[in-house]
DNA sequence: TTAAACACTACTAATTTGATGGACAAAATA
DNA sequence: TATTTTGTCCATCAAATTAGTAGTGTTTAA
């Protein structure tokens, strides 16, 4: 299951790139057109900015903007930054492997072979998808729109 | 994530499906084969049983067996008695639908879309995957095997 | 100097997870 | 029939996780 707080998080992210290039977004218009509770999203925010996704500005006419490129942001790392791994099971994780403690043949179990086989799967997808994929204002898709 | 349980529940299904045709298998042998808690196992198999994927017979010589055919079993089946839906959010899902709270529009939402995706793919990996395939004991292999 | 914004720390209530323990009921067998 | 062995069921529980909230500090623009 994808947690509240990464579930929040994708929808700042979508947010914020939205926004014109360099244009900063408060943490209370993010909350206020998301439908977030503010304090819980500005942890959030906090978190993605030391994960090097967000960059922010403080005092008066502060706020957040992405750090890169949209078409180079993925769900997956923003998924896993609030929730860890992708995978079902630790022991079918690449970024986060881990034995299980029961295991007693771990080459020959299956559960964890079709494990692999759903992270793979939900890795692909979501490694794939970047927020201006989410946003559909990626460079080809403007390009389209432009005629060129 | 996959649950303790979801995973303890899957390793005794594996289990329950070497067995011989009507061969009951104890409660106490599945714990000590799989390295799994035995009250707890209990409780698993008493909800296997009341979902209708295992039978149980009481008593001495009692014990625990599939209720069908192993090739008629799925680790979705089995995953989602124990851990409820596949989908990583409520509103992605076919089996467990409910709106996000917090949701604007549900038609737009892009985290919902790719979840969908993320569910779907899922789903036909774990729905495909049947105890017979785990086992590698299902009647292809076994016809292959005699050589028929 | 002040108001408005992010930064950071601490706390907490509720829920879920991963069990454990014990009384009870059924079935086989001596 | 008495005993033993097994599943059934209910209650309880400790630890971890989740989803926040509160408040103080720090920076910046006006």
């Amino acid at each position: 299951m994808l947690s509240q707080k990464a579930k929040y998080a994708l929808k700042a992210m979508i947010a914020l790139a939205t926004q014109d290039d360099g244009e900063l977004l408060q943490a209370a218009d993010i909350a206020e057109r998301q439908n977030v509770p503010r304090k819980f999203l500005e942890l959030i925010l906090l978190e993605l900015r030391k994960n090097g996704l967000v960059r922010s500005q403080r005092g008066k006419l502060g706020g957040y903007a992405l750090a890169k490129p949209a078409d180079t942001i993925t769900f997956g790392q923003i998924i896993r930054i609030m929730d860890g791994p992708l995978a079902p099971i630790p022991c079918a994780s690449l970024t986060g492997y881990r034995r299980c403690a029961d295991c007693r043949d771990e080459k020959a179990c299956a559960v964890r072979k079709t494990m692999r086989e759903v992270r793979d799967a939900a890795a692909a997808i979501l490694d794939g998808m970047t927020l201006a994929d989410a946003t559909g204002t990626d460079a080809a898709a403007l390009k389209a729109a432009i005629g060129a």
